[in-house]
DNA sequence: CGGTTGTATGGATATCAGTCGATACAACCT
DNA sequence: AGGTTGTATCGACTGATATCCATACAACCG
């Protein structure tokens, strides 16, 4: 084990962040993406970041998410578990209840990794 | 088995979008976007999609993958078979050889749905 | 046509990931 | 303190996934 919980997608070398729409990605970045692209590959965690990230006031208590799904209370603590660890979101104990929230910074450097650069001379398809 | 190949993310009802951030995902919805996220949760994917996306002139060929990993022939070529069942790339048999084309149809859709609403009243991360 | 090279498929295997029940831990409430 | 409720961890099982080798398929070249 020793994971560190949150992974911050290192800037790279020039202190940028990792492009891979534009610049091969190397294989210490590649891995680290593919952490938090992994914690995405679930349907049962993307409705639960959904769930997190679409509630008014921005955090929501377990017990609610809980009941949502047809899945034992410990499956669903792993899930939330794994969103936390890939840096998705975090988690706050309030007195009895824990509330999750979202983390939108990574979100955010997730759109920006798929985003591809304005008017980039991307695929004419290039029928011959 | 029987998936078909490209797995268009379906517009929703009212002909938007899933919404990932701002409304709970529904379960069709959730499973049809985990497979795409699943096949990007994966370092060689991860490279693999970069090079072809990355590379001048919109393809590349599979022979200038392969050697770019110390993996064999036949698991790359799977590997490029899950990226292009998740509707991310396309393939091209030109003789002999055979080109993988970025499809940013994908991408885009996979960036926009982790973007923001713009000013969106999300987390204050509320340190207490 | 047969040989050569590039790519995909099939089968086998080892590892990983999702799930559960049981149980531990945390905080409240008498 | 003891009981109750909410959440996390543990251990086990099972199904999925990454990888390889062997082989099939495709297109070129003599």
């Amino acid at each position: 084990m020793s994971k560190q919980e949150l992974v911050v997608l290192g800037r790279d070398a020039d202190g940028c962040c990792p492009a891979l729409l534009t610049a091969p990605l190397d294989e210490d970045q590649a891995t680290d993406l593919a952490r938090v692209f992994k914690a995405l590959g679930d349907p049962v965690r993307l409705r639960l970041l959904s769930m997190i990230a679409s509630r008014a006031g921005g955090e929501i208590c377990v017990c609610d998410l809980t009941p949502a799904f047809d899945l034992s209370q410990p499956t669903i603590s792993h899930h939330l578990k794994l969103l936390k660890q890939a840096g998705l979101i975090a988690s706050e104990r309030r007195g009895t209840w824990v509330y999750y929230r979202l983390l939108p910074a990574m979100t955010d450097r997730l759109a920006a990794i798929l985003t591809r650069p304005d008017g980039e001379p991307l695929p004419e398809p290039a029928r011959p």
